[in-house]
DNA sequence: GGGAACCATTTTGTTAACAATCGTGTCAAC
DNA sequence: GTTGACACGATTGTTAACAAAATGGTTCCC
């Protein structure tokens, strides 16, 4: 009779931990969470219409994942980068996906490679109608993609958790307007991909990381606990 | 009156979830506890006195990086890498630990290579006294260590992960008598971070793991579901 | 008027009891 | 003697109530 038993009424079908998780790293990516956002128990639970035990594990992922900062005795809040650590984020980026885009390019199938340029489609349509959060969202998929293009779960792992990171430190130290990536760039690596040069998609990638960083002002930051200190004076 | 409230009586001061998800690692890399072992509850929280949540969070922690693998309804056990995982993890290893050897070598201050040194003749000294465990864990706690000198902790909590799960492998596909890290070429890497010698680092760490590799069989594997077909052909 | 201490409310952390599921052993039937 | 079903025990998963801590507002004192 039912579709699903687990239906409260006409409700969705009470996401998993990980569907959980995965929509927050989304919201993440997208900007739409900042850094800094509360994520209380109570309002996490009727955002997903599920217990407080889910969100309390799923939040403790998030947390092991280095996207939210998880506080005793006050509760979870979307992480926030310093500078020091958005140096090993994209330290660690520039070692990973250059080598992710090698092996992309040696493994991608046609297939793959339609599905890619589908997908740099969609991005351009999105940066073209001004839809702001998608577009976004879409650009960090991309190397997400191509992660999962090189068939290695432990590098799509990694590049996501690296690329969700790297949201939060554009919303930090970026400049208001930039974009995080530009898409010429990700043409350039499909390109690459469809030629089947993994030379050139390593190359690519790596001053596509290097844009990134350039737009970028670590000196900025966010008040580290001093601040005070500099307020006081003025 | 007491040290600390927290004592039960004359115990230790109750574990927190982070050191407890450390120790497991250390009984997986030094393959005190072999893939596919049973995680239960109810032993762990005797083997830590502490209570049934924090030990369920900290299997939720090591499920979250591949260490054990949590089945519903039927509890923890240590993971059993199959062969593709295997190759993905070798994969992974070489695609990060030479970048990491090489910033190792470059960021070395003398007090790490002393250090470095010291941890060296550590894992001589096992070797020679034939402390098996001993040799295996601090044969892979030197990987850890290197990613500690290149000074980024998104790589070292990778290589951490890493080198559990290539426990895990060995303990599947290698043989039972070869080591899993030859110590002849921990100490060439040594010299090559003494010499600050960032390329030779980098191709030595390569060369490495891939002696590591070359002693597995990743043919020989467990059963996979279809074992039975097999054995009934037969 | 400013500041500090106090109390109330909200939110998080923990504990314990309950429910559900799985593995195992036993028993009966074929 | 073997196979199937059944029931028991043990272990995991969930829920709910409780305890503790922090935030915010209020009041009192200086």
């Amino acid at each position: 009779m039912f579709a699903n038993e687990t239906l409260p009424e006409g409700g969705r079908p009470e996401p998993t931990e990980a569907e959980i998780v995965d929509q927050i790293f989304d919201a993440v990516i997208d900007q739409r969470l900042p850094p800094g956002a509360k994520l209380s128990e109570s309002a996490l639970c009727e955002a997903f219409g599920v217990g407080r035990m889910r969100i309390r594990r799923s939040l403790l992922l998030l947390a092991s994942r280095q996207v939210v900062d998880l506080q005793s005795n006050r509760g979870a809040f979307v992480a926030s980068p310093t500078a020091a650590e958005a140096q090993e984020v994209f330290e660690s980026r520039l070692m990973i996906e250059p080598n992710v885009a090698m092996l992309a390019a040696e493994r991608a199938t046609e297939t793959d490679v339609a599905m890619l340029g589908a997908h740099l489609e969609k991005e351009h349509h999105a940066h073209r109608s001004d839809n702001r959060h998608e577009a976004i969202r879409l650009s960090g998929q991309f190397h997400v993609v191509l992660a999962r293009i090189a068939a290695n779960r432990v590098m799509e792992r990694m590049v996501k958790e690296l690329v969700t990171r790297t949201s939060l430190i554009i919303g930090i130290f970026g400049a208001p307007g930039t974009d995080n990536c530009r898409d010429d760039d990700h043409s350039l690596i499909l390109e690459a991909l469809r030629a089947k040069d993994a030379a050139a998609a390593s190359r690519l990638m790596s001053e596509h990381i290097g844009h990134i960083q350039t737009n970028l002002d670590l000196s900025k930051g966010r008040p580290s606990t001093v601040d005070l200190v500099k307020l006081f004076a003025s």
